[in-house]
RNA sequence: GGGACUGUGGGGUAGCUUGGUCCAUCCUUCGGGGUUCGGGACUCCGAGACGCCAGUUCAAAUCUGGCCAGUCCCA
């Protein structure tokens, strides 16, 4: 095979894991002279491998997290450049979903799509001063043409921002230019030290980024709502419940006026920030000039606006939905919708067959993204396959159901029925809508649970959820909630807190101050 | 920026403290044959690794140095 499949075939690795439930295999001495050899070394038991056990998702979510990424081969590790991934045919499926999703969902306010270039000279990238600052230390720096050092160094875009500026103070002329709002999917770079993760935290990152010019202040801060509302769409096609945060002044994207993140709780008291929309006022128009000449001929600099996403959305989808089998994917992102098991035997004859690929000509004519499972394998492994991976749908056709014109669906949550093939466009569709139902329903409860109110600060402390507390807005007050758990402050809910309840009259840490309003704070995944 | 640790087939590992019994263990994977096929089949045959470069030594997966890659901790 000349290419690598982007089915059922796999690549050519299959991923075992230790079992859980042993004791830690690594003795917990390491003196500084090597490995803890001598006395204190415990021979490794020799590993015992359990397709069917990932690491604990709640006990263990990172661990739970890499398996299932690897399991469901979305994404290869093995590049040795770290924080570089690399995008499977399964996982490119998925992305591409991910991507058909915001484009559909943005272009529906109005936006467009552009393309700006990667490098950007660096004499361009210094001019605003706070952007800079903030991203000093993840550029990377393109130096050299050949062996030639290059008059103007240049920057591999962290953000476009400073690609698309001066080229922007260029187009907008008028006020009959403005709105002006576009976007672009494209590739960013920033030199992360931390650890990497798929999806989570790369260095490469595949950027979904609206960059806007509005006419005022007013405009701008409609255009941020436009922004949360065609979020919240997207959420809906990710099923993924959220809450939208103000960030604290020292913690708001560099240069902006102010940024509002999109969170999302994982794991036990973590939260992942799956995207962001930050008002820039005039902070990057005046360095860069774009200025526009108004209605009543004085000349104006442009309020600007940014709405952020990233692959993060991707492994959120894996953070939340997944469970003990692996990944479970919403129909919409799904790389496949619908997977048919023929079930065939010795005396099955090849009506089975017949049928599956009636069902998959059928589905595909219908529009679903089908796939057929047709290797020379056990209908119990495909079953395991499948699961790991995913697919919210399979269609099961051994003898008994092409004789009686049905399937046998199965979805991932474990909902079984029997479909009509006279009918099967309409159930197919029943059973992907019910399953995406259920699934949004779990991610609800599960999002609901994931909060805890906060009355003092040794509650604070102590809480395993993420916590939603009464803060008066100082700075100061804030350090202390970060510095008590250890985490950030997340900033102050947009709209309603995730917890109803009565905000108290006093700030969690200084107890008097006047302006006190619900924050929420948790540490960041 | 400072410190610590790690690197063995495609994946996960054993071996390293005390160099030789290792043309490297086990599980999985991959290729081929046969029997199978309604929840991870069995069997037979085959394939596949000591991160890189030097050094010490009769002998290096094992010791030393450098490099590369990765992980963790502290600033």
């Amino acid at each position: 095979m000349a290419l690598l499949p982007c089915s059922d075939r796999g690549l050519r690795t299959r991923v075992r894991r230790r079992d859980p439930g042993r004791a830690p295999v690594r003795p917990a001495v390491a003196g500084p002279g090597g490995p803890p050899f001598g006395d204190a070394y415990t021979p490794r038991p020799s590993p015992a491998f359990d397709m069917a056990t990932l690491p604990d998702k709640r006990t263990d979510f990172i661990e739970w997290y890499l398996a299932v990424v690897e399991t469901a081969e979305l994404s290869d590790k093995r590049y040795p450049v770290k924080g570089m991934n690399i995008w499977t045919p399964y996982g490119f499926r998925a992305r591409r979903n991910l991507d058909r999703i915001l484009i559909r969902e943005i272009e529906a306010t109005g936006s467009e799509a552009v393309e700006f270039p990667a490098l950007i000279p660096q004499t361009e990238f210094a001019k605003e001063k706070e952007h800079i600052q903030g991203f000093d230390a993840q550029v990377y720096w393109v130096t050299k043409g050949g062996s030639t050092d290059l008059d103007v160094p240049l920057v591999l875009r962290p953000t476009s921002e400073t690609a698309m500026y001066p080229v922007f103070a260029v187009w907008v002329r008028s006020h009959r230019d403005l709105p002006m709002n576009l976007y672009q999917i494209v590739n960013t770079f920033r030199y992360e030290t931390k650890t990497t993760r798929p999806f989570i935290r790369v260095r490469e990152i595949h950027f979904f980024e609206e960059h806007t010019c509005q006419v005022d202040e007013d405009a701008a801060t409609a255009r941020v709502r436009s922004n949360l509302d065609a979020f919240g769409r997207m959420a809906a096609a990710f099923g993924l419940p959220y809450v939208a945060v103000r960030r604290p002044e020292w913690d708001k994207f560099a240069g902006a006026y102010y940024s509002i993140a999109l969170d999302i709780p994982v794991g036990a008291a973590r939260t992942l920030q799956i995207g962001s929309v930050h008002h820039y006022r005039e902070n990057f128009s005046r360095p860069y000039e774009i200025r526009y000449e108004a209605a009543d001929g004085g000349s104006r600099y442009a309020h600007q606006t940014t709405f952020g996403l990233s692959e993060r959305l991707l492994g959120a989808v894996l953070a939340v939905h997944g469970d003990a089998k692996g990944a479970v994917f919403p129909r919409e992102v799904a790389p496949y919708e619908v997977v048919v098991v023929p079930i065939l035997s010795a005396t099955s004859g090849d009506a089975p067959m017949r049928a599956a690929t009636e069902i998959v000509e059928r589905l595909t004519r219908q529009g679903l993204r089908v796939h057929l499972d047709d290797r020379d394998d056990r209908p119990g492994a495909k079953y395991y396959y499948w699961e790991t991976r995913g697919v919210p749908l399979r269609l099961d056709v051994g003898a008994r159901e092409s004789s009686a014109r049905t399937a046998s669906a199965t979805d991932r949550l474990g909902t079984r029925r029997t479909v009509s093939l006279d009918a099967l466009e309409t159930e197919v569709e029943g059973a992907l809508t019910a399953f995406d139902q259920a699934l949004l329903a779990k991610a609800r409860h599960e999002f609901a649970a994931s909060f805890e109110l906060a009355s003092t600060l040794d509650q604070l402390k102590e809480s395993q959820h993420v916590r939603q507390l009464a803060w008066c807005g100082s700075e100061a007050c804030g350090h202390a909630i970060e510095h008590a758990i250890d985490g950030s402050l997340l900033g102050v809910p947009e709209g309603p807190p995730p917890l109803d309840a009565p905000l108290p009259a006093e700030c969690i840490v200084c107890g008097q101050r006047p302006g006190v309003r619900w924050a929420l704070a948790a540490r960041p995944l």
